[in-house]
Order: C-alpha cells, then structure tokens, then sequence
DNA sequence: TCTATAATGTTATATTATTACATAACCGCA
DNA sequence: TGCGGTTATGTAATAATATAACATTATAGA
C-alpha cells in the first residue's frame, strides 16, 4: 500500500461502487455522504470523526450529529468500517464481500489494511461452535508493523 | 458462569493473584488498587470506568484520573483488560497467561468469557506471518450470545 | 402541487479520557 | 529517626468522542 500508487484511483473506485451499491438498494447517495467517504479515503489510515467534520468545511456547517450520521449510514451499508481500538474508521475495501474481516493496523505509518475470510474465520467458528457461543459480529484488530515499515527500519 | 457460583469465590482469587503478582514485582497493591479490581470483579460483566468512579465513594474522593490511573496500572499487569468495542473493562481471569486471548461477549447477560491460545491464536500467528505483519497487539472481542441465554431463549 | 419520508441542521448534553500540577505516602539510607 | 527521592493519589480543568431531541429542508412519488 505504501509508496507511489494512483491513490486518486482508490477514491474514484470507491465512490462509484458506493454510488452503484446506494442505487441497488434504492438509497440515496448524497453530496454529503461522498464528500465524507471521499475524506475517509483520502489516505489509507483511518480517519477520526472530529477531523473529518472540521474538513467538511464550506456549503456543510458540520456539527458532531452530521457526520456521526452520515458514519452510521456508510457503516450500515458496507461502505466503512469503525476500528473500536482507534476509535476511528476506514474505507471498506470491497463492501459487499466482507464478511468476517478483520484488519491488520501498522502502528508506524498508521495504514489499515483490511482482511477477509482465511482460516482465520474458520479458526473463529470452530471455537465458537465449540463453545456453543453464537457470534453476531466480531472485533478483530491486529496492530503492528507493516512489510513495509518492518524493511524500511533494518 | 450464570446461574448458582459462590462469587466471592471468584473476587478473593482475583485479589490474592493480584496481590501475590505485585509482590512478586515489587509494586504496591494500595488500597484504591485492591478497591477498583474488587468491583471489576463484583460480576463476570464489564465495568464501565465511570461507574467505578461512583462506587468508590466513601474514603474515595474519587475524580476521572484516579480511576484512569488505576486501570491503567491492572492492565499493565495483566491484571484487567480493556472491551474496546465496549469502553469496559473485565478482570483477567488467568493473569500472566493470557497471551492470545479474546473475548466472548454475551449481548444477553452482558456476561464476558476470556478464552485463550487454541487454534485462533494459530491461525492469527500464521495469517500474519503469511502477511509478513508482525503483530504486536491483537483486539479480538466476539459479541453474540452465549450458551446459557441460547437455551433460556427457546 | 401536495404530501409523506428521508436527510440534514441545530442546540444541548452525555460519555469517555487526558493534561498538568499539587499533595501525600512510602522506602531506602545516612 | 529524619532526610530526600520516588511512587501514588488528589484536584481542577479540559479534551475527545458520541448521542438525544427537536427544527428545517430536500426529495420522490401520488
């Protein structure tokens, strides 16, 4: 994820599967609700509530209740994801196929990066099932070093 | 853990670990310390920090820091965790063994089991050796309902 | 156009957590 | 025993995160 990637492409494919899955599902996909996700994606680290409603800005005089929405709406849908050890959120990756995921948090350039499936769901049921425990929605969060950030300190 | 268990059972081993666990370390376990781990311990529930706060009370002239302070050094020693995903915190129930270990979270009773190893940690150990992440801290809290709310739902 | 619904604005406040500095308790040692 | 450094706790202020309740505006469909 790290280096020279066309991130302004991450952001275009984002917004259009979020305009294509809002229109399936006969909602509406607002100015308001773009321009958050787009600010979300701006990078690919997560993003705090707060600073995402000073970087509202302009025609949007955002207070607290605004942006929380439009959050609820985007997690609702599939579109992000909140990070409960961050309280912060990031861009979904591929909304729609992203049951069981989890995500692998680099403390050193702050990048999250989301993962899916993998025996790691399987490991989670089977415990579960063992345990006659019956999950409704999981928490996984895996803070570290990236490659990345393991190469570049040697 | 519901039903019939002589619970005190459960909050005087928590203290005499805890106690034996700072004696070994050579740290103080004061009053406030024993104090707040007794009323983490008072369920198998989560704790909320403010409401610690509150029940301290008496001899406790009790404000934010004070309690802040006193999670911040049980969960330093292992002596609680923190439910990010719920702004809690639970008593560890195995202190010094709790490597890998996650959370099963009863959205019925509220009750919170600690689970530890087992094949999850395996598949989390080799997910992100496969990532080439290497992880430092790992969040895994599983909200759902557990076996005894199953069966007293039917 | 009218109307019902969905979306957003606005004010206030709740909840969770930290900073910074003051005081007190404790421990080792002269 | 008392001195001095360290650890623990007290206190005031405020930061950071999130929600409740109600008002207004925009939109889609009849």
């Amino acid at each position: 994820m790290h280096g020279n990637h066309q991130h302004a492409h991450c952001i275009e494919e984002a917004i259009t599967t979020a305009n294509r899955i809002c229109d399936e599902r006969g909602l509406r996909f607002t100015d308001l609700r773009r321009r958050v996700l787009e600010l979300i994606w701006e990078n690919h680290g997560s993003a705090k509530a707060y600073d995402l409603l000073e970087n509202l800005g302009g025609d949007y005089s955002a207070k607290p209740p605004t942006v929380y929405r439009t959050l609820d709406f985007l997690q609702e849908n599939g579109l992000v994801h909140k990070i409960n050890s961050l309280n912060a959120y990031v861009g979904c990756s591929h909304p729609l196929k992203h049951k069981d995921c989890f995500f692998l948090i680099c403390s050193a350039c702050n990048e999250v990066e989301e993962c899916c499936g993998s025996s790691v769901a399987e490991a989670l049921r089977s415990m579960a099932s063992e345990q006659n425990f019956r999950p409704d929605h999981t928490t996984l969060e895996i803070e570290g070093r990236c490659v990345d950030c393991l190469k570049a300190s040697q």
